[in-house]
DNA sequence: ACGGATCCATCATTGGATCCAG
DNA sequence: CTGGATCCAATGATGGATCCGT
């Protein structure tokens, strides 16, 4: 999965006309609306088939597009990061063996140009990281006060307030969205389905971090 | 839903091609490929949606089309009767609260000649069948030898064989599927996905008492 | 700036059943 | 003849994420 790795950095200075050319893919008529087409574009360009079921992308290396702006020459994280969906009936483990902590233990960010028209856009200098006893530390304090609400109050009551460097949003075609699933109790019932993310100013931190070294 | 029926028994004598006009639906190039056709063009002939989650497709009320072909005058039955998936987990309930029981409680069977070009084809009398109390013996005697066996040795050794007016086939995209679900012990394991049916010979049965009325 | 809302592709499941080798 | 195998359409779940009103 090195490998893989080296392939990722190989992808540097791309544009996404290029990369969709690398991946076998052609660009969509607009970005705007295929959302997820660059984090596929990547995958298919590393050689990766479409996903195959849960688990990660490879064994032990999870692989995450990051838009980035630069600004005044330092780079900057222009959204929050997908980590996985909630689990309403795995709420009660700890963070020790928990979803968001297996899905972050080993991840490989490709940075993306966030601005401009695709032909001006590039491939950045991806890098892996695995968070520091400190980042897990960070996670465990908002993996327990986000569980914490959710076992308290429910679903419905949640908001992305909550959690200093990830945080719980909703990840739904609509607001009127409904998946069953398993509440505390155990009981089946309906819900908004909702997914743990990385903040912006996390992964702007994780850039800052790669360019010190 | 008493209009339902009227409607259905309104279909009698349209052919194929007429039929799937009522619906809005046009033929499909092979018929022997769209095995779900017939079915779903009387659904949408009688004006209900797809589908929309589990459940009969009116309350009260289950649709079903019956393949017959005539001998000597006599209808015949050419086909067995799906009636619902088997639920690993849901072996150990009485046959009173049993899935099947529940789907057969009372079937609109639309008749449909099942040999010939598509436009010599017609859909015949429908008839509303609800159990009588001989048929819930035997139905439920079925469900009996055939949890038995599903019980004791699993899913893996069950056959077709077991039940004389109620069978478990295979009911899957193909000898390798495998859908994930809970076994007897409560735990998650895959298996070929199989469906209660009802057999040819009963559905024959129920074509002459119609006849006979 | 960011919390809540949304978009697309793909895969799995479900419901409509009939096909076909032995 | 019939037990085992298979076919299609539609829906729902999941994984890829970014959009956008306040």
């Amino acid at each position: 999965m090195d490998a893989v790795i080296d392939a990722a950095r190989a992808l540097a200075g791309l544009t996404l006309p290029e990369l969709a050319e690398r991946g076998g893919l052609s660009m969509p008529p607009s970005l705007s609306r295929s959302k997820g087409f660059i984090g596929q574009a990547v995958e298919r360009a590393l050689g990766l088939e479409p996903k195959s079921g849960p688990g990660p992308d490879l064994p032990g290396l999870e692989i995450k597009t990051l838009p980035v702006e630069l600004i005044q020459k330092m780079p900057r994280s222009v959204e929050s990061t997908f980590v996985c969906t909630v689990q309403r009936d795995r709420l009660d483990v700890s963070w020790a063996v928990s979803a968001p902590r297996s899905k972050l233990a080993r991840v490989l960010f490709v940075p993306i140009e966030a601005r401009g028209a695709p032909h001006v856009r590039r491939v950045g200098a991806a890098f892996v990281w695995t968070p520091s006893d400190d980042d897990d530390a960070r996670l465990a304090a908002d993996w327990e006060s986000i569980t914490g609400q959710l076992l308290l109050h429910g679903h419905e009551r949640i908001t992305a307030r909550l959690g200093t460097i990830m945080q719980v949003r909703p990840k739904a075609a609509s607001a009127a969205s409904r998946a069953l699933s398993r509440d505390e109790t155990g009981a089946l019932s309906r819900a908004l389905p909702r997914a743990f993310y990385l903040r912006r100013a996390f992964t702007t931190e994780l850039l800052a971090r790669t360019g010190l070294r």
